[in-house]
DNA sequence: TCAAATGTTTAGGTAAGACTAACATATTAA
DNA sequence: TTAATATGTTAGTCTTACCTAAACATTTGA
């Protein structure tokens, strides 16, 4: 059975999947705060279901159902916080908790309809890419803000959603998806950068920075 | 802690309450579907937490906090039908369902956004109350159509909404709050009526005549 | 007043998942 | 290549939040 639990596991396996390759116990007892034993108990029952591939002290891996769970639920959370914002009128950085609550219980036709009320939309609210109903997700190259090179235009892309509080703050500082970028010089030692967005500058921590995605695509020489 | 099981219990109380008067282990068991022994045991928690005044062998009594609870519940639920029905689009019948999930999980304050959202509803889509935001219902002295006077017009308040397959019948054939209504004649020996809905002549079964509630204020003499 | 109906207690079960401590395997660095 | 360290697993418990059957107690009403 797929409980809201498992569905959490999903997340964070296709998550760190995506991340950084190789899963382990140690990274998802770090990411969902729960201790290592527990978590080998969890993913052998998720092997059981076929969720996983799970062989003791090998790396875990998704199963195609696996993964197909995963993406539903990214798709559920993703449309569910685009219709809170959208729909709802809900601001930006409360989308996150609530999306995470009903995205257990919303029935697969209801979440359909959100999509088709929002018309499709191939992004949330934060810039991550929506998966279609198939599974099918256009895997995002983008360039954490962190990495972008300085005295170059950019637009953002995306800005990761965990956070409410941070969220807010970039929120405050004009920092969304769609918005011009440009890094003005990098007090590496300091820890923070200096930044223009849609024309005004400000002052960013390498924290901050490390949660904003700038498109690659559109990064345009000075 | 206020779990889901307990806000459903909270509603089954309140509903027996303004049902009968009088709640007792048995019809609380036999509305739940769990055993006698079972609904005790919860009960006594219930107390335990001031929801209930609990005295063994004694009609258990829903405290001041109790009923708020309760009734926030049903604000919930209601809101949320609506929302489903007059936002989402979804079918009159499908929404009960989807609300029961729902209300264990939407944050107070996006119930309150639907609220807003919907222009404070006061009926939701089967014609129940909804409670105000202070717990205020005003209690509908509706009349059963079991118990309506035959060549008097009506007008439906209510149809109640458990059940998906009955509602979804009588919606077929044009039985919805607010529609006009009159019983022509009742064949009580075998268990139905005869009526006319909107103009239409109509065959209902007794036990669907008593889930269709007439608005008492409205009726008029032939 | 006493049987039937109703309600409660007791003792135990289950599901779903988390935890600690002890043990096993891998990885790395000398 | 062997320790030492890091990582992962097992075994055994615990918790939460219910639910159940069976035996017992109380109330009710014929």
């Amino acid at each position: 059975m797929i409980t809201a639990s498992v569905e959490n596991y999903l997340k964070a396996v296709y998550y760190l999947q995506e991340e950084s390759g190789d899963v382990s116990t140690s990274k998802l007892s770090e990411l969902l705060k729960i201790r290592p034993a527990s978590v080998t108990g969890m993913i052998k029952k998720m092997a059981g279901i076929n969720l996983l591939v799970y062989q003791p002290y090998r790396t875990i891996k998704l199963t195609a159902k696996g993964r197909r769970e995963a993406l539903k639920i990214l798709r559920r959370h993703r449309l569910i916080e685009s219709f809170l914002v959208e729909i709802m009128g809900l601001p930006w950085n409360r989308v996150h908790q609530e999306a995470e609550k009903w995205e257990h219980v919303v029935s697969d036709d209801v979440v359909e309809r959100m999509a088709q009320l929002l018309g499709n939309p191939k992004h949330d609210p934060h810039g991550a890419p929506i998966p279609n109903k198939h599974g099918a997700v256009t895997p995002s190259k983008n360039i954490s803000l962190a990495e972008f090179p300085v005295a170059v235009d950019g637009i953002i892309a995306e800005v990761d959603d965990k956070n409410a509080e941070l969220l807010r703050y970039l929120a405050q500082n004009g920092i969304r998806p769609g918005v011009r970028l440009r890094i003005i010089s990098v007090e590496a030692a300091g820890g923070v950068m200096t930044i223009t967005v849609a024309g005004k500058k400000r002052i960013l921590s390498e924290k901050a920075a490390h949660k904003v995605y700038i498109s690659p695509r559109v990064g345009k020489q000075p």
